[in-house]
DNA sequence: ATATTGGTTACACTATGTGTAACAGATTTA
DNA sequence: TAAATCTGTTACACATAGTGTAACCAATAT
């Protein structure tokens, strides 16, 4: 999946376990609430309790509950979890030795700035709290 | 190729161009100095002629030729020239007719969030001009 | 015991990216 | 005029990555 992919799909379950009972709600309701099939999702989930943003039971009463409140959980934390490369990876060409020297001073410079394109997008992301979404979702 | 890589490449081949007699430069001898093969680089750098970034003559003397200067040509105009899709693109989960209703705005949320990055970069990006990085690499 | 659930792995299918080649049109050179 | 060279474009085979689905095991409640 892709990474935004990933991450709106995370926040929709997550989105789905605030507003719901607070009883452990299998993957296939969430599943099919949010529009994905369960066993994708369950990949995620299980990535997301990995990193204790939601607890999971199992059995017959089983299922996902949301741990962290939603006024403390913040995007940059669910991205964190589901993903393990750098967010919104970028690259550049390798340079074979034969290749001009400032080009590979080039690869330097755009893998800095991808660095520091990638950090603006984490402090973004670490300014909105699921409470915030839902909050906008209700409007 | 991916959109990060396509502009590491561009800029390389304008760096080519900067730092060259200027002469028209054939594809084959820039694809040689910056380490890539002439065929792929001339489909970017064809694009980059119709923004009027770079011009290109043909014949036994032809080749390209840099158009804007350095200290005008910033990394968004290069970018918008060589890309048609919104720069690192990002995508959300489609919901089918039978999803709740909040599903939906979560898409717009996101849709509204990645639109907001995507501006940030670019804005970024606009600050930053090839004569900037010609000097960053010569330290 | 049985049923249900999460966690994980596997897999076929699709889509996308990648490098390369080929060819037409344009232009210079001889 | 003829040949050589270059861009611009298209096509294509190959590799890589994304996607949806199924299957199975361990855990747990009834």
């Amino acid at each position: 999946m892709s990474a935004s992919k990933k991450l709106s799909t995370a926040v929709k379950a997550l989105y789905f376990l605030a507003e719901t009972d607070p009883a452990p709600q299998s993957s296939v309701k969430i599943a099919e609430a949010i529009g994905t099939n369960a066993s994708k999702l369950r990949q995620t989930l299980s990535l997301l309790v990995k990193n204790g943003i939601v607890k999971s039971t199992q059995g017959t009463t089983g299922g996902f509950l949301l741990v962290k409140k939603p006024e403390h959980l913040h995007l940059q934390e669910i991205y964190c979890a589901i993903e393990d490369r750098k967010a919104f990876y970028l690259d550049v060409n390798e340079v074979n030795g034969s290749g001009m020297e400032p080009v590979r001073k080039m690869n330097g410079f755009f893998l800095d700035l991808f660095s520091d394109i990638q950090v603006d997008i984490e402090n973004k992301m670490r300014n909105i709290y699921l409470k915030n979404i839902i909050e906008q979702i209700k409007l």
